[in-house]
DNA sequence: CATCGCATTGCATACGAATGCAACGCGATA
DNA sequence: TATCGCGTTGCATTCGTATGCAATGCGATG
């Protein structure tokens, strides 16, 4: 009894059936009569027998696995992305086996991903070199790049339209009478960043201002702090500052507060990127644009499902549109709505 | 080429030896020659060859996963809990299978679980009952409740001292000089809960004092803001509030502050549970007990590895100290120390 | 009544790696 | 030179399930 050994052979013995008529019961679609899944059930029942989903993989060649490899959960906007991911793909019959990757890269923990012979990928904070990114797609397993995209990696990618949401943001702050308005980086390398700052140039120029001044906070909190000090260390300072993502916003609205004593937005407009939980809180009333994280989840089930289903790996690139939330950390121009919150503005979920 | 299927035996072939060979130049300890091994690393090398860890399974009966249960990732312990999980048992090469439970209850997802041959479960908010427990030891399949006990389960637990933990508050807050503090509990039905407070009115109670009143918040952020509202909706409202876990009590705070126009801790004082990373933004500042999640999740991992290699399901029950963290979220008595954060306050990691 | 077709069933094999067992080779020893 | 022992090696089997193929039985049709 021990190890949970029950096999398909005991219940095929005790349902007086073969093993294939045990097999048959549990596989959709596959031809058995009535009368004997019936009988395997009962028998099954009796004997509290689970399909042992390890060799039905060996010999199916599909685990129903999806690897997900992620850098770090302290940044909010990825534990929910987790959970909903999670959530979903449990409804399919599927389930995440997690990777944590050291830095940004996650090249070395692809090995290990690789054994487990996994149906799909999920990158999220974290990237895959083009060329292990090849190596999976000729293996014929689907990646998806989850809030990043890699320039000519054969691996899938969704993303919300971040060169839009930057020019939202340029265009929200010139709108609200700011003429000094700083930016503080995330990773420079990373495409979120690349491109949330570049849009945000190209509208502040178009708009005929120039970025007031630059700092790297490198999506960490500790580098938030670090930027916006180095950002307000001067006599002449911002009026505005746009934060590559909420979760440095956050940490930047704190230090303005109560290291540097300035007040938002009266003395300095802050804005953010993401939409995470903390930036309704009221303590923080972050104007942020949204990355909707359901409809960024559907996309990536979607593409990974279709793929599997099909058995043939292609490269999607799916963008869903950002939405500018405008809450109270920065001046509001005319003609912007300001974000309805639920009654309570602690309704999180 | 496709699909990975580079076996043992294509790499056998190549490298002129036996299956036999190849299993155990991959087997840490088995018997082979340096000649032999470097001839089959070549030949692997050459053709890229990963053993298959689905078909090792089957064989070996050990899968090297770990099945984490976890009901939601809000509040921010469990996030950080499920990353530091994750890479100390990467580092022993095993890897987590995520299941989502609906609701606290994980009984639903056990089948699932029990499907992929896992080598241990870990529950974390989330929890399973004595009978399902016990199904799982009978397989042989060590379980460990994360932060929660039941009972007469047969399942492992580790936990903090909880009961000690609403002890030290109790003392903290009638120190100070409070009179009427007021509790805002979590889940009811929870062990964490219960110990809280019951540890909390005991200490009051040997103090001299009572609980002035009580609401229920259930852990979730909505139903904290409801039952501050609750609280100090009266004339007469409490000088002090013991918030059953941070998640909370952070809602608390904003509720206080933004809703009710309190000041804390002028007005009130707020102490949480958890010690989480927001709790030292220096927008709450608050006080809290400590839960070490170091310690906790070595301890997790020393259990289930015990059991594993052991191959016997005992009960081990783990209870770490927790700390009092003094900020600036309660009026401060004499003699406690209050705690000195990093250069920056928001050195999280 | 003979024939055909369809649904159901069992047999045998495959998936990829680990391992008990026996055989082998080599050096050391008497 | 014959024997012993140890370290390597390969053979054959095993893990638990899925599935192609052939065999069976049944009712329907002519």
């Amino acid at each position: 009894m021990r190890r949970g050994k029950v096999t398909s052979i005991d219940v095929a013995r005790l349902a007086n059936v073969s093993q294939s008529a045990v097999s048959r019961t549990f596989t959709p679609g596959a031809s058995v009569s009535e009368e004997t899944k019936r009988k395997v059930l009962t028998a099954a029942n009796a004997l509290g027998y689970r399909p042992n989903a390890i060799a039905r993989t060996l010999i199916t060649q599909r685990s129903r696995i999806i690897g997900v490899v992620v850098a770090y959960l302290d940044n909010q906007f990825y534990p929910l992305v987790l959970e909903w991911l999670s959530r979903d793909l449990q409804k399919r019959g599927y389930h995440i086996l997690m990777f944590m990757a050291d830095t940004g890269d996650a090249d070395h923990v692809l090995p290990e991903i690789l054994q487990y012979q996994i149906d799909g990928i999920v990158m999220a904070s974290a990237t895959l070199s083009s060329g292990l990114a090849q190596e999976c797609a000729d293996a014929g397993i689907p990646v998806v790049l989850f809030n990043r995209t890699v320039p000519r990696s054969p691996a899938s990618s969704v993303t919300s339209d971040n060169v839009d949401g930057g020019r939202q943001i340029a265009r929200f702050l010139v709108d609200g009478g700011h003429e000094r308005i700083g930016f503080i980086a995330g990773d420079p390398d990373s495409s979120t960043n690349r491109d949330r700052e570049g849009g945000f140039l190209e509208e502040m120029n178009r708009l005929g201002q120039r970025c007031w001044a630059r700092e790297v906070g490198n999506y960490s909190l500790a580098g938030a702090v670090d930027a916006t000090e180095r950002l307000f260390g001067h006599a002449e300072r911002p009026d505005a500052v746009f934060v590559a993502n909420d979760h440095m916003a956050i940490a930047v609205m704190d230090t303005l507060r109560y290291k540097l004593g300035l007040s938002i937005p009266d003395d300095v407009s802050v804005v953010g990127y993401d939409n995470v939980p903390q930036a309704h809180w009221p303590s923080y009333n972050l104007t942020t644009v949204e990355q909707p994280p359901k409809p960024m989840i559907e996309a990536t089930v979607d593409v990974l499902m279709g793929q599997i289903e099909s058995r043939s790996v292609r490269r999607d690139a799916i963008e869903v549109p950002g939405r500018l939330v405008v809450r109270a950390s920065a001046r509001i121009p005319e003609g912007y709505r300001v974000e309805e919150e639920n009654a309570s503005a602690l309704e999180l979920r």
